[in-house]
RNA sequence: GGGAGCUUAGCUCAGUUGGUUUAGAGCAUCUGCCUUACAAGCAGAGGGUCACUAGUUCGAAUCUAGUAGUUCCCA
């Protein structure tokens, strides 16, 4: 048989996935076995794959083909999101670029082309998870816009809203002017940027005579005058905002400004006259102490005015320009407006100075590169306080746990401070809020049904109306969706005791990115506990943010993101897979580079030509099985056995990067390097039959340990182990198991001792440039025990050794080494180099002695004798003991030599 | 401003209850090899004052406090 020499991917990953598929080897129906349930963190319904997402899911991918492997009723239920404001945005800006504007369309054309255009790009991400060689059960697939999802949106809307807990209230909510919808508090990102501090001149009212002297010469008051009279300067980082200044607050215990009391100011270039308040909430420290006070464009500023009755200007469109409710400015842009009324505010000698200044501006998550604009408005609020209290405790005591465990504090912090979730956008895109108005005696009522009809019949039952209903324009937050996912996705809020919710429910892992723990993780949780009493899931891992090798966040704008789809064509899925998980211990960052995946592609190499290599002999079933065959076949399960114990332990903890590690080093360094070189017959003579069988059989283990990281490769190489059935796979082999007390410590650290004899015959024949070809001799200065032969075989097969032999004597013209504080001498008459053998025990000498000082010292100090331990002491006394009998050693050898 | 985390080899990280750790791994580096599965490879080697300071202890990478740097979350 023929095999290439290196692994070419491309030419059988596309087999095996079609082959997983035919055969429905992702399919999951309930059954007696016990399940494992992952859903897909869903990806936005338009979106192309990227790095964090070949992470993500590579991970849910391990988790559940292991988990299939070990006997569960594995599913992972892919989906996609609709992502109302992005979607939205692309495809205004699509029909922008076919002339077509959004304002002109009614909300069902439009509907029509958002679907046209989720139709056309949606679902791609999913073709590209495939490639992946992602093994989601398919026939689940599902939208967040489908009809089972929006039906189960719809009716805990209204579930909600008949509990009490849904609302619609006139609130300060944060605006983005790009999408022209409000968004949550989760939405808005905070980001600092330098700008400037303008300092503007508010002059006083009535204050040209100094009626009160008393009042302005008081102790700490800090005034202001010029030629135009007195006046207050108020330091401000939007002037363009004084359009809607209603009052100037100071506080009532700030000594500067206690001659402002009671008077009124004048605002810069409005000319409006507005009121002194006074409010402990103001920053004494903060600019000169003087706020102007906006009620309708900041959160505070809002308080302040409920508290004093202020009135509330609101000088924005939308859009974020200026409104005709502004005296001036009308239609210029918010940050055009803030240039020109600083000029203005400059020519009119109304700006006293301006300041280099460095603030945190909330821009949209979604529009990373629009501030969002607080504003006043009329939304529904979801009552978090309800799903706060329900959603913390199970977090808390560990029901729910979190990988890496740090996440609690900062989700307990989150509940903690909970506000309102405003779940109303301005979209057409998502599930419109069944809420409809109706006008009962000149005043307007909210009618909330899952249907009109429904709808219809409240308004008659409970207000005897019958006339025209009007439905709300606005769609649901995405997030309203996506808190539902595990329950929705087995059609659980419909149908709340269907076999699959009760058998799949709660699932097992969640694997998502820790910026989604408020949006998506504790919301999913919220609706987990109110809609089934129970949690949504048992583990959360959070993955870290994949980076490039420069650490910063890869990005379209910086385009440090390599193409994912060219990455697997370059070094195969299996090779990306690997380079994905090497470097990303459980919710550490991973700092990407393409060499991660190049170590994945050469270790697929490693393992093919091991195959190679093994295909390639030739079986002799009545040849006697050579000693060293058998000690490496018993040594080798052992090890694999101590692996598989390591590696379980890895999994527990969600560390599938040490857990791949683990596996790794078996493969290449005791699988390859060592084990095969044992058994490995001479050139162009044949293995024995009991032998082969045995490497065989490892391999087989190997492959299925390997399969959830690496599914082509080992897919590939499992059917050319042997004859397989037409519709057998390694994705549903038996996973190997640690068997306990398969493992006999003494043998294999007689087996690692022999391999450090082992490197140090090597290393002398690197030294000493002695080719593998030509034989060396190796005398050990101790008398043979009973067992020797089973370590000897070893020896002489991986260093060429016709045959150890045991001396009581030193043999001289030898390079010698110690190792277990036995002599080992490698006879070398021809020319050994006395200096530098010399140098080189003289140098091991005296790192002995110095650790034989340390070890003194410690046992020196009667307090540690007292004190410690006796098993600490003991072991102690063991050094002391082998480092004294080294150093014997040392010098008779550097006698001997000189 | 409040909170959480991190700082160990050139890089990315392990290091479980303080004691077989004068500290491990992978990658990278250096030396020698196209040896018969693999140069996407083989054999060997070098590399660290565990951020800094003080303390607790017989004993500290590990515990405590402070300092510096850094990341994230919240306001």
């Amino acid at each position: 048989m023929e095999i290439a020499t290196k692994y070419d991917p491309k030419s059988i990953e596309d087999k095996w996935y079609q082959f997983w598929n035919v055969h429905h080897l992702f399919a999951s129906k309930p059954d007696s076995r016990k399940p494992f349930t992952i859903v897909i963190p869903p990806p936005n319904v338009t979106g192309v794959l990227h790095m964090g997402h070949m992470l993500n899911n590579t991970i849910q991918d391990v988790l559940v083909r292991r988990a299939r492997m070990r006997g569960f009723n594995a599913v992972w239920v892919p989906g996609t999101d609709h992502a109302s404001i992005a979607t939205e945005a692309k495809v205004v800006k699509s029909l922008a670029d076919q002339g077509i504007k959004k304002r002109d369309l009614t909300r069902e054309q439009f509907l029509e082309h958002a679907w046209a255009w989720t139709h056309k790009h949606g679902g791609i991400i999913l073709q590209q998870l495939r490639k992946l060689g992602a093994s989601c059960d398919w026939d689940r697939t599902a939208f967040t816009m489908d009809e089972k999802r929006s039906e189960s949106v719809t009716k805990v809307f209204v579930d909600l809203y008949n509990k009490g807990l849904i609302y619609r209230g006139l609130r300060m909510i944060n605006w983005d002017p790009k999408a022209l919808t409000a968004l949550s508090t989760e939405e808005v990102e905070y980001k600092e940027e330098s700008s400037k501090l303008y300092y503007l001149k508010y002059y006083v009212v009535g204050l040209e005579t100094l009626e009160n002297q008393e009042a302005l010469e008081a102790d700490g008051n800090i005034i202001h005058r010029d030629e135009k009279g007195y006046y207050a300067v108020v330091a401000t980082t939007r002037p363009e905002t004084i359009m809607g200044d209603t009052a100037m607050c100071i506080n009532p215990k700030d000594p500067k400004n206690q001659w402002l009391r009671g008077h009124r100011v004048i605002v810069p270039l409005v000319g409006r006259e507005v009121k002194v308040i006074e409010d402990r909430y103001v920053d004494i420290e903060f600019g000169t102490g003087c706020l102007k006070v906006t009620p309708a464009h900041d959160v505070n500023d809002y308080n302040l005015g409920k508290t004093h009755n202020l009135e509330t200007i609101d000088i924005f469109n939308n859009d974020g320009t200026i409104s005709e409710q502004s005296p001036l400015y009308v239609g210029m842009d918010r940050f055009a407006c803030r240039k020109q009324i600083a000029k203005d505010l400059e020519a009119a000698g109304l700006m006293e100075k301006v300041e280099d200044y460095t603030n945190k501006v909330g821009y949209s998550q979604r529009n990373p590169d629009t501030a969002i604009e607080p504003r006043l408005s009329l939304q529904w609020f979801l009552k978090m306080k309800h799903f706060a209290d329900i959603a913390l405790p199970p977090v808390m005591n560990d029901e729910i746990k979190f990988y890496p465990d740090k996440y609690k504090n900062t989700y307990r912090q989150w509940l903690e401070n909970i506000q309102d979730w405003c779940i109303s956008r301005q979209l057409w895109w998502g599930h419109r809020i069944p809420a409809w108005y109706i006008e009962v005696d000149g005043k307007e009522e909210i009618v909330v049904a899952v249907t009109e009809e429904e709808a219809r019949k409240i308004a008659q039952e409970k207000y005897n109306y019958m006339g025209a209903m009007r439905q709300d324009e606005d769609a649901l937050d995405t997030w309203f969706s996506s808190w539902l996912w595990p329950i929705s996705l087995f059609d659980g809020i419909n149908n709340p005791d269907n076999e699959d919710i009760n058998y799949y429910y709660p699932t097992s892992d969640l694997i998502t990115a820790p910026d989604i723990i408020f949006f998506w993780v504790a919301r999913m949780i919220m609706a987990g506990m109110e809609y089934r009493h129970a949690v949504p899931f048992r583990h959360v891992y959070f993955t870290g943010v994949v980076r490039d090798k420069l650490g910063r966040k890869m990005s379209k704008q910086l385009g440090n993101s390599p193409d994912p789809i060219m990455l697997m064509e370059q070094f195969g899925a299996d090779g990306v897979r690997m380079g994905m998980l090497l470097s990303s211990p459980a919710g550490n960052d991973l700092l990407f580079d393409e060499s991660l995946c190049e170590q994945g592609r050469n270790f697929n190499n490693k393992i093919w030509n091991a195959f190679r290599l093994i295909k390639g002999w030739q079986v002799d079933e009545n040849l006697a099985q050579p000693q060293a065959c058998a000690t490496a076949v018993k040594w080798f399960n052992m090890r694999l056995n101590e692996v598989l114990v390591e590696m379980n332990d890895h999994f527990d903890k969600y560390r599938l990067s040490d857990a791949l590690m683990a596996v790794y080093k078996l493969v290449w360094d005791d699988f390859c390097s060592c084990f095969l070189e044992v058994v490995k017959p001479p050139y162009q003579q044949p293995v024995d039959g009991k032998t082969y069988n045995e490497i065989i059989a490892i391999f087989d283990k190997l492959l299925r340990l390997l399969h959830p990281f690496m599914p082509f490769i080992t897919e590939e190489l499992w059917h050319g182990l042997q004859e397989r059935n037409e519709n057998e796979s390694i994705m549903v082999a038996v996973m190997p198991e640690p068997e306990s007390g398969a493992d006999d410590q003494v043998f294999l650290q007689r087996f690692a001792n022999t391999r450090k004899v082992i490197e140090q015959v090597r290393r002398v024949r690197a030294e000493k440039n002695i080719a593998p070809k030509n034989p060396v001799n190796l005398f050990v200065q101790r008398a043979k025990k009973d067992d020797d032969f089973e370590m000897d075989c070893v020896i002489e097969k991986l260093c060429n050794i016709p045959q150890v032999e045991y001396v009581s004597e030193k043999v001289p013209g030898s390079v010698l080494f110690i190792e277990q504080n036995v002599e080992y001498f490698v006879p070398f008459a021809d020319n050994i180099d006395k200096d530098a053998e010399l140098k080189k025990l003289n140098d091991e000498l005296a790192y002995a002695e110095k650790f034989l000082q340390s070890v003194l010292k410690k046992l020196a100090n009667e307090r540690f004798v007292q004190n410690a331990p006796e098993q600490v002491v003991a072991i102690e006394r063991k050094k002391q003991a082998d480092a004294e009998a080294k150093i014997k050693l040392l010098k008779e050898q550097i006698a001997g030599l000189a």
